[in-house]
DNA sequence: GTCTATATTCCGATAGAC
DNA sequence: GTCTATCGGAATATAGAC
């Protein structure tokens, strides 16, 4: 894959997260990379095929978290997930589902099932890891796993929207409850971004 | 005040619930109203006085609803609160904190302002119901009410936002396990839209 | 693959008549 | 208060040279 190609989507995504799909242009794009509008629409011909493949490498993403942490137990797993939120909340960027969904109605029908496909991948994922901890005893919550990963997603995604809008330690506050609802072990003054190891880049 | 603004700002209230504030334009509510662009902005000067003006009826609304079930237990207003996130869901509209929070980089100061406004006005008045549930008995969870409040609003607001993307019962079961985790007594199904005694306006 | 140049459309906003 | 008319700018997207 073309580096030129890949910094675009890597911009993309960052845009994104940072000010929404409807609210970043090519030339927020092109500007910094030192390129032309038209070499971005090269690539992706219309935005909505640049928002594609954001959610493509989204889920490529996820699908290297979770065969790349398959052996960890369950609470780890999310202590992955979890650190990349952490680092996401110190850049001020929210997440794609919190990004993405608000504006869902305004997506063209591609984009849409894109969207739904990220938004039941992080789900399936979630799942899993959490009946997988619950099994090894090693976290404890009511309900079924499907039902209280909606809510953990829930209180993620909300984390990055309120934090950035609220300041203070809103982010450690929210997280932390969670982690206590579930019965984890650890919390997010324990996490050192620097030392977990993650792949290169960090969005969901 | 004059029922012309009143209905722009009403308008503007649902564009920004179903398509967010960037994507909607002054023609998206100069049209349906049948009068012309140039009769917003003498309301409205800018697109941000708008937003504010929203935000406003939304913190009026707010102040409304607590004064009017102060006399209620904790768990009936919050009954109120679900009801409205009920009603709000089955037309698929989000939450105005599901909406701009998102996009608060993308607001002048005055307009990230309203917004961290109205999401301290909801925290305040979420806090004080669950504290004030808890301490007749009538809500059970462990934490403060206000870290508490914050994973509360967290559930109502993405389940909009992931129900309108994932279908299904996913609203249902998201807030049914939120609230046997505090301890209601009653659940989604036992809601009734129409024997909700609320105010006009359903926003938050 | 990347460029220049441009088409086309839409946006928020304002001036001035009524 | 509402209108017509329009400004200035920015957006997505495309054609065609290199």
């Amino acid at each position: 894959m073309s580096d030129t190609r890949q910094q675009i989507i890597q911009r993309a995504d960052e845009l994104i997260r940072r000010r929404g799909f409807n609210a970043f242009s090519y030339t927020d794009i092109s500007g910094p990379l030192d390129i032309r509008n038209a070499a971005v629409h090269y690539y992706f011909p219309s935005k909505s095929d640049l928002g594609a493949a954001v959610i493509d490498a989204e889920l490529q993403q996820v699908k290297a978290y979770r065969s790349g942490s398959v052996d960890l137990p369950g609470d780890e797993q999310l202590k992955l997930l979890v650190c990349m939120f952490y680092r996401n909340n110190n850049a001020h960027l929210i997440c794609l589902m919190g990004s993405l969904t608000p504006d869902y109605d305004t997506f063209d029908h591609p984009l849409q099932q894109k969207v739904e496909q990220m938004c039941r991948a992080v789900r399936e994922w979630v799942t899993e890891l959490l009946e997988s901890a619950r099994t090894a005893g090693r976290l404890h919550f009511a309900g079924t796993a499907g039902d209280r990963a909606m809510l953990v997603i829930s209180s993620l995604l909300s984390s990055l929207l309120l934090s950035r809008v609220l300041g203070g330690d809103v982010f450690e506050r929210m997280l932390d409850q969670l982690l206590r609802d579930i019965g984890a072990s650890w919390r997010i003054a324990d996490l050192d971004p620097r030392k977990i190891n993650t792949p290169e880049r960090n969005t969901i």
